[in-house]
DNA sequence: TTTCCTGCAAAATGTTTGCAAGGCA
DNA sequence: TGCCTTGCAAACATTTTGCAGGAAA
């Protein structure tokens, strides 16, 4: 399957979320998840909007990334300094990390301690759980250029 | 030892930090660590500036926490929703934490697993690495009020 | 008395809300 | 057609900056 296939079937998968919720396919959201499709790492409100060179209204952008976050179409990273940068969903219902503090690519974290977290969590009588883990870090690439 | 004594403990070596750096103890720097180290979970910017009954401006508020951080006098947790809180550092240089998602009540994970994590970052060609691991719930007194 | 710190005012960011017009199903 | 979405304007919340007066060492 050529990326641009792969690139189909999220935008396919995103697309029944949304019909199904009652919600409709616009022509926005459609380029929302097609940026986010090709982008290379996690990208931010700002982000989104110059790579639709402001053809959104940066309300339009906020509101459809909360939809997306309600349907699990995106998942949300926390930087360090506490910004967020969305990026579509993966296999997995959520993933963790490594992203690089300087061009902020990402690459997920296959394994996920989470559930060792929750378990001692449980243990100390909390429910409805949840955890973020991130690994911030400079990129070879980054290293390299200095 | 008392409370207070491990309270006058906590202010002293945050003094020395503060000096030891050609900083001044001044009385918004005390009271800002008294009303951390009295505090039962950590806080926001906000609680900080109700707890002093708005004696400091806000900016004196920002420009200390963020003199406290770089000193590492405190250390910061940030929720989910992107906001932040402050709680003076323990023992080590970093902790874990599980947080209440309704009273923000935080208790501290001793076992890190950010080892793990940064190895695997680091075989995978990054530096300069830190790390970030939290865990929401609801506490069991949050739980049982329902 | 030197240098740092604080408060005030204002600006800069980032995000949310209300409403009328436009667009998808 | 009916309801969902969008854009615009404005409100809001949060954080930062500049500067003059006040305070620690």
């Amino acid at each position: 399957m050529s990326l641009k296939e792969k690139e189909d079937v999220r935008i396919a998968i995103s697309e029944k979320r949304i019909t199904e919720a009652g919600l409709r396919m616009t022509g926005a959201r459609r380029q929302l998840i097609e940026i986010l499709s090709e982008s290379e790492r996690p990208l931010s409100i700002e982000d989104l909007s110059q790579r639709s060179q402001g053809k959104f209204d940066l309300v339009t952008i906020y509101r459809n990334l909360e939809v997306f976050r309600e349907l699990g179409i995106v998942e949300v990273i926390l930087l360090e300094n506490g910004k967020t940068l969305f990026e579509l969903t993966g296999e997995h219902d959520h993933s963790h990390h490594i992203v690089c503090r300087n061009c902020l690519k990402t690459e997920r974290i296959d394994f996920c301690m989470g559930g060792e977290l929750e378990r001692y969590a449980s243990s100390r009588g909390y429910s409805n759980l949840s955890h973020t883990i991130e690994v911030f870090g400079e990129c070879p690439d980054c290293e390299s250029k200095g």
